[in-house]
RNA sequence: GCUACUGUGGCUCAAUGGUAGAGCAGUACAUUCGUAACGUACAGGUUGGGGGUUCGAUUCCCCCCAGUAGCUCCA
């Protein structure tokens, strides 16, 4: 039975292989350290972690140790044998091992569910399982890192130590696993951004990041294909201040739900809010005058930049940070229109997502604890959004109690090198703040009502895509995106002058270019090139200088041969056209 | 914010209880060389900040700041 091969194409045996380890690592960490209390160990997406409650600090020397031992039950090759308890049985059991934590779990379970424990040598561990049928079928375990987590996730709780770990049926399949981790590192965007010299984040000002000449490339290329995407799509754009008075976020309801996040200023002794979110300014510009229901939808955009105080633990690079643009838009509608106006963002946040390749999954967030409004109107705009996604027949995860303060939202993540998903795109339907702000419009009746609004975003915060585009494309960004997009290396001085006009030329054309004349050798600057993640590198010698053409190279395709200047141009500018990736 | 760890010149890293070294990058000189690093020289650091222990700390201790991983939270 051993000896069969371990299909870890399926998720379920997968899961239940990891699960299993799990339980070695917690038999490992009780023979080593029998004071210690265990608390959950499940199998995750890429292994299993397991959490103690220890006294004793572990180490990366430990982690050695625990898998040294974890080896050891994997030779002794236990059965795991599952038995069931009656209820008062089981908290006996597991109050006279000391096993507080599982009591607690046991306490909780539901009256009439059924109590398994499972057991390998001399380790029980209380668990619904399934599991392996005995520890010798594990074969490729590494013990990852150890960190800390709340008990139950509880940041009021105690936390516990977590250990990470992770599993494979062959050492080649964890070889190749660990592999793969090392390349995604070398994508991380901290580190390419540091070497394209795209942003840069320093001590002064954790989670205000300072983007550079070339990272505004970016920004800018992105920006304006938004606002071309935007104006075909029917949207006008606004601007609306940083700094407002404190009146304002108590109507919007920010100052009772949002507070912690925000930061305060005072003007005159005034109290005043820099802007978390962009939709109080919007619901102040949709005052400014008198609407008909003709008007509508009415879509709103702004590229506006927000801060909100997050914990100095979760900034990240570009992902996380404290100040950042939102591709923000408001759109004001009828009742009639919301199913449209949501399938119409679904739409466009599928094309821009399409257009680089990303992969995405989305998620209907539900009603917080903290939140405006009565329960009606959450169940109609979730079932709104929900009816949206069935038309379109998209996917969805329901993601209980995590929507806005104000409405429900529909959430797209994009994941990053290392698998994490960071969440993006987001559309959120919001019957609150047109209440609250006392937004009208004059109906067919001629009585005023009270329109309803969509909050959305596509790109979600720009910085937090560039980090994404960053690590997708390890740097090499599609030509339309690239801070320089072809760059001429000069074989000797001699060339200099056919270099510079070429590269003149180009840039006419309304290229990026950059043109390396500097006195080294044509090796030296190629590699330097290279690692620049240039798209396109020319060397430009005798041959070219006398045929006046360019000997072309992509970093995608490899060496593309001798064209003529004209061909190069017409290439370029129009593979820049198609947005090509 | 919490737990653990880390913090040395622009970057990557080394070293030691006795006031720091290398490679890359930079500058100068030399070289004019056709597809991933020519050479020589120079310059560059009060070892994150503050305090303490010590004859002496960058190395030990404490506090703070920042970063990394995870938790919590989130675009």
């Amino acid at each position: 039975m051993a000896k069969e091969k371990i299909n870890f194409e399926d998720e379920q045996v997968k899961s239940c292989y990891r699960h299993t380890t799990s339980h070695i690592l917690a038999q490992a960490v009780k023979k080593l350290w029998p004071e210690a209390k265990l608390a959950i160990g499940p199998a995750i997406d890429n292994g299993f972690y397991y959490d103690f409650d220890l006294e004793h600090k572990f180490s990366d020397q430990d982690l050695m140790k625990i898998q040294k031992e974890m080896k050891k039950i994997i030779q002794a090759s236990y059965p795991l044998e599952r038995f069931e308890l009656p209820r008062d049985e089981a908290i006996k059991l597991m109050t006279g091992a000391g096993e507080t934590y599982k009591v607690e779990l046991i306490e909780d379970l539901p009256e009439d569910e059924v109590i398994s424990f499972y057991k390998q040598g001399d380790f029980v561990d209380l668990c619904a399982g399934p599991h392996m049928e005995k520890t010798g079928q594990i074969k490729a375990v590494k013990l990852m890192s150890v960190a800390g987590a709340y008990w139950r996730g509880d940041e009021k709780r105690k936390m516990l130590q977590r250990i990470y770990g992770t599993c494979f049926p062959s050492q080649a399949e964890l070889d190749e696993y660990i592999e793969k981790l090392e390349e995604a590192k070398k994508r991380d965007h901290r580190k390419i951004g540091k070497e394209m010299d795209l942003f840069a984040i320093y001590e002064e000002g954790p989670g205000f990041p300072f983007f550079m000449p070339k990272g505004m490339i970016i920004r800018n290329e992105l920006e304006s294909f938004w606002r071309q995407e935007h104006n075909k799509r029917g949207y006008q754009e606004i601007k609306t201040p940083l700094i407002l008075n404190e009146d304002l976020w108590h109507t919007s309801g920010h100052w009772d739900h949002y507070e912690n996040n925000m930061y305060f200023t005072k003007i005159d002794d005034a109290d005043y809010a820099i802007k978390p979110m962009n939709c109080p300014g919007a619901m102040l510009a949709y005052k400014r005058k008198m609407y008909s229901y003709r008007d509508f939808p009415m879509r709103i955009g702004e590229l506006g930049q927000v801060h909100r105080h997050e914990l100095s633990g979760a900034l990240h690079g570009l992902m996380r940070v404290r100040t950042f643009t939102q591709d923000d838009a408001h759109i004001f509608m009828l009742p009639d229109q919301i199913k449209e106006e949501i399938v119409g963002v679904i739409d466009f946040i599928d094309y821009v997502y399409n257009l680089f390749g990303f992969k995405y999954h989305v998620e209907l967030s539900t009603k917080p604890e903290d939140s405006m409004g009565t329960d009606e109107e959450w169940t109609m705009a979730i079932e709104a959004l929900a009816a949206a996604m069935d038309q379109k027949g998209m996917e969805y995860v329901i993601n209980e109690g995590d929507g806005a303060f104000y409405g429900p939202k529909l959430d797209f993540h994009l994941e990053d090198s290392l698998g994490r998903t960071w969440q993006c795109g987001t559309i959120q339907l919001d019957f609150q703040m047109p209440q609250r702000f006392d937004l009208t419009y004059i109906g067919p009746d001629g009585e005023k009502h009270t329109p309803i609004m969509i909050h959305r975003v596509i790109f979600g915060s720009i910085e937090r895509f560039i980090g994404i585009l960053t690590e997708h494309f390890a740097g090499k960004f599609p030509l339309w995106l690239a801070p320089v997009q072809i760059k001429l290396l000069t074989v000797t001085e001699k060339f200099a002058d056919y270099a510079l006009e070429v590269g003149k030329r180009l840039e006419e054309a309304g290229l990026r270019v950059e043109v390396d004349v500097r006195n080294e050798k044509i090796g030296y600057k190629l590699r330097q090139a290279r690692n620049e993640r240039n798209p396109y590198i020319c060397v430009i010698g005798e041959r070219e200088a006398e045929a006046r053409s360019l000997t072309i190279r992509s970093s995608k395709l490899g060496e593309l041969g001798e064209m003529s200047i004209d061909e190069v141009e017409r290439k370029l500018l129009k593979e820049i056209a198609d947005k090509a990736v």
